[in-house]
DNA sequence: CGGTTTCTGTGCGATACCATACTTAGCCGG
DNA sequence: CCGGCTAAGTATGGTATCGCACAGAAACCG
């Protein structure tokens, strides 16, 4: 995929398995857009005027703390949709979405997206779906805060990232992703210092490269691997048309 | 309010609040049940036959991990409903629910709270956001377990359990609550034995007093505000009949 | 190509929490 | 009232992570 291209929209997996009425009642009112990396695609306690569908970019929901510290809860890729308050009725949340790797969304109206779901019995079933995943998420990351060390969050950390992107290299700088992790970056560098020590990745200045994803899978922790099971359960088949 | 005596379903909020038709339709099949402390509502991986509405217990969710540590992801009381995975599309989840206080709760039939939700769009709304309260308890557990000390977790953990109690005493162990917060038992000692200092509890052998409410919250990180604002904002209006 | 910025590596002390082991104390049943 | 059990307190040492300070190195930019 050549990325300078927007992808269709059926490169994210929930606009692609809409039902067809759905489809088309919604897709006329797609926008394409170009998420730059570190866009804040909503704000903490805001009522997003749009959601989002990304096709090729990774979105963060991060809570950021009164003193400034931050936490990622969870991430979206093309396998789902950003601000699912919209329709989950709560309009609002305490998170922000930001950009975590740059690269297109399709963006479309909130009001449009809550009708489908409240208008469409399948269309709310896939949204729904999606939301549990979502939370499986949530639930795991705060498993994983509580008892796993940064090393083996790291590798969760970087094989989430990489599920959700074409390629097998991040571009993201340590700092980044010690936001993301809620760590020092120093924490990080020494993680990933030994990920490439062991073979795992190799990463120079803001770019990671996985060379071993069978090791980081054995290097993580069994969050990963819940999430990415779940995910997967709860995922629309892949439309066979 | 009398424990012994079983409460009507109206002192569950989301039963209290559901519209008048699906009250006509689901009320005639709550069950009442009793449920003793450590009681498992249900199974990592399973599919619940029932969901339960809270009166006046409190049922927590947890993660068991491979190697048995655990962490509390969120807590329910008769604010919410346990199995939310029902009416989500997703049937199950991975983590666990357990009775943390025991009580009482109205049980149903998961198909019976499938078929309302699916039927009646305001009833879906009232069920929507209050599984986005939900999503907010672990999105903040997440960062709680990130960034905050066990003192200020133990406050806020707390305080949770004091919002979904007609008293101001729990029937905890430091074991149990240690369990919860996913830290040794003698690090709640500690905390504990911190907080009882400053007069803000009281405890001995597995009872803690509140004295000091607003100590707790002062205490407590910006964790429990959070939560308890968002789920006030999402929570329905009592009924006005 | 040289200067500047940004990213990454390292060292050091402080600390919160963990792991283990053991002791003390409260509660309950006989 | 006395044993026994369980809950709670304490001691010691180890480790992961933090906080801060600074040094080296890569990319960038005129």
């Amino acid at each position: 995929m050549n990325v300078t291209e927007m992808p269709t929209p059926q490169f994210n997996q929930l606009l692609s398995a809409a039902p067809d009425e759905v489809q088309k009642r919604i897709f006329p009112y797609l926008e394409e857009t170009q998420l730059q990396l570190g866009a804040v695609v909503y704000e903490s306690g805001a009522v997003p005027r749009y959601v989002y569908f990304p096709t090729d970019c990774i979105v963060s929901l991060l809570y950021v703390m009164e003193d400034g510290d931050s936490a990622e809860i969870s991430v979206v890729g093309n396998e789902g949709v950003v601000g699912i308050s919209v329709f989950m009725g709560g309009e609002s949340t305490p998170s922000q979405a930001i950009v975590q790797s740059a690269g297109h969304a399709y963006r479309l109206q909130s009001e449009r997206l809550k009708e489908a779901f409240n208008y469409d019995a399948d269309m709310r079933l896939l949204m729904l779906r999606y939301t549990q995943a979502l939370i499986t998420q949530m639930a795991q990351t705060a498993v994983c805060n509580r008892h796993h060390s940064i090393d083996q969050q790291l590798c969760r950390w970087i094989l989430l990232s990489l599920d959700r992107l074409p390629t097998n290299q991040l571009s993201m700088t340590q700092e980044l992703i010690s936001n993301m992790l809620g760590v020092r970056r120093e924490g990080v560098t020494h993680a990933a210092g030994k990920l490439q020590d062991e073979g795992a990745i190799e990463y120079r200045r803001g770019h990671i490269t996985v060379l071993d994803r069978p090791k980081l899978e054995r290097l993580s922790c069994e969050c990963y691997a819940v999430v990415k099971t779940e995910t997967d359960r709860l995922s629309p088949q892949p439309a066979s048309g």
